[in-house]
DNA sequence: ACCTGAACACCGTTCAAGT
DNA sequence: ACCTGAACACCGTTCAAGT
């Protein structure tokens, strides 16, 4: 009553970067990725462009951070499913998380190109893919095969393809240095699995290539593992 | 030597389409995707950016363009292994092929994500397609079979992902009506294959979507084969 | 037929300045 | 602390004009 004098002056709710980030996805929602502009989107907010590089760093902010938004969406609606009995059935219960991601991709279908245009990991993502992970482990797969299931899943774990943690992406980091050791051991808290499926490919494939996976290795797998496939069901046909 | 004059003075090859592309081609491979401007590609001509809009439509055509270039690189190091005993091993000459296609875009990085972002489809890649169709149909497998192979590759196929005919793309093109038709008439001569497959589809299915394919069970065949591929390693191991 | 200069309506971003 | 106006260096593209 006291804090806003003149009436009939609309006090405007201030900015934020979660502000921003929502605004940014309504944008890309109802209008396309291609109409998502810092000029527009200070415009959504009722603000000058100007004013968003106080709340944000730069557009390639906004991007990563309208990522982890949805990756946050994802995960929210995952995890509410989990529960029920997937006793020993790790098929089941992935495909169920695979195919409720998909849901949510549906509905942001500018995402995936968003996803894979991204070269910073986003943490929610990271999240998605230990829980997956996590459920093959409990499932009886090893890491060594959740590792493989993750590259030749592709752009079907999330609805887009990306090179989780891509060697020729960070600054010189390669399995083995201090750093890498050091970014295992804090992400072990937050993403068991993944640690711990990193852990072993380290020390299993310790000169596999210059990073932790050998992309072409992997390539073939998933390759190999979809043409088996078919050509049992030829066999069959 | 009467034609050009004055001494010193470089005459500059005409621009043309086909080398607009490829010095689009060029910087994209030199510099980054990123820096692909038709100002930066005028440079690179040593002309002027309104120049190029003789040659080409506008920047997507440019983006057509060397999609469909890249396609053709790989068309045609692909077609020179094809002869080689392949008699009824259709999984060794799919592996090659796509083997094959991936050297190429490993030497354009930029690639991928270009043939992503194109809602037009290039006719070198459907040639590609075309002939994949071919092997498998060689094989053995069935139209149905070989469609159902397209999607589950996917990414794999060309390294990349592309919805092949999506409903939701042309100006309400669906099975059954006559311009439909005519393009699958017109398709015979080229592209046997793929023609004789999207007969098929359109016969068997005639109303699975609203489309040539149905999105959502194409995903879920890819998905369970390759989680059915991975649960088989599992109990093996 | 082929190429260009000037101009328009956009971008993302910086920076000094306002409250 | 938070927001802004003016300005810069870019974009793609049009259009009338040059040879």
């Amino acid at each position: 009553m006291t804090t806003q004098a003149e009436p009939g002056v609309e006090p405007r709710t201030p900015l934020s970067r979660a502000r921003v980030l929502r605004a940014a996805v309504r944008i890309a929602d109802e209008r396309g990725i291609e109409s998502l502009t810092m000029r527009r989107l200070a415009e959504e907010l009722g603000a000058e462009a100007m004013s968003l590089y106080y709340h944000v760093a730069k557009k390639d902010d906004v991007l990563d951070g309208i990522v982890d938004a949805i990756a946050t969406e994802i995960n929210d609606v995952v995890d509410r499913i989990d529960a029920p009995a997937r006793a020993g059935d790790w098929k089941t219960a992935v495909r169920q998380r695979i195919l409720s991601a998909r849901e949510v991709l549906l509905r942001h279908p500018w995402a995936p190109g968003v996803f894979e245009s991204r070269t910073n990991v986003s943490p929610a993502v990271l999240r998605y893919y230990d829980r997956l992970v996590g459920l093959m482990r409990e499932g009886g797969l090893s890491y060594d095969l959740a590792h493989r299931a993750l590259h030749a899943l592709g752009s079907r774990a999330l609805g887009f393809t990306q090179e989780l943690f891509d060697p020729g992406a960070g600054p010189g980091a390669g399995p083995g240095d201090a750093e890498s050791e050091a970014m295992l051991a804090s992400m072990a808290g937050e993403l068991p699995h993944l640690a711990g499926m990193m852990m072993e490919v380290v020390h299993d494939k310790p000169a596999s290539t210059l990073g932790w996976c050998d992309a072409q290795a992997e390539f073939e797998f998933g390759l190999d593992l979809i043409l088996n496939g078919l050509d049992r069901m030829r066999e069959r046909a």
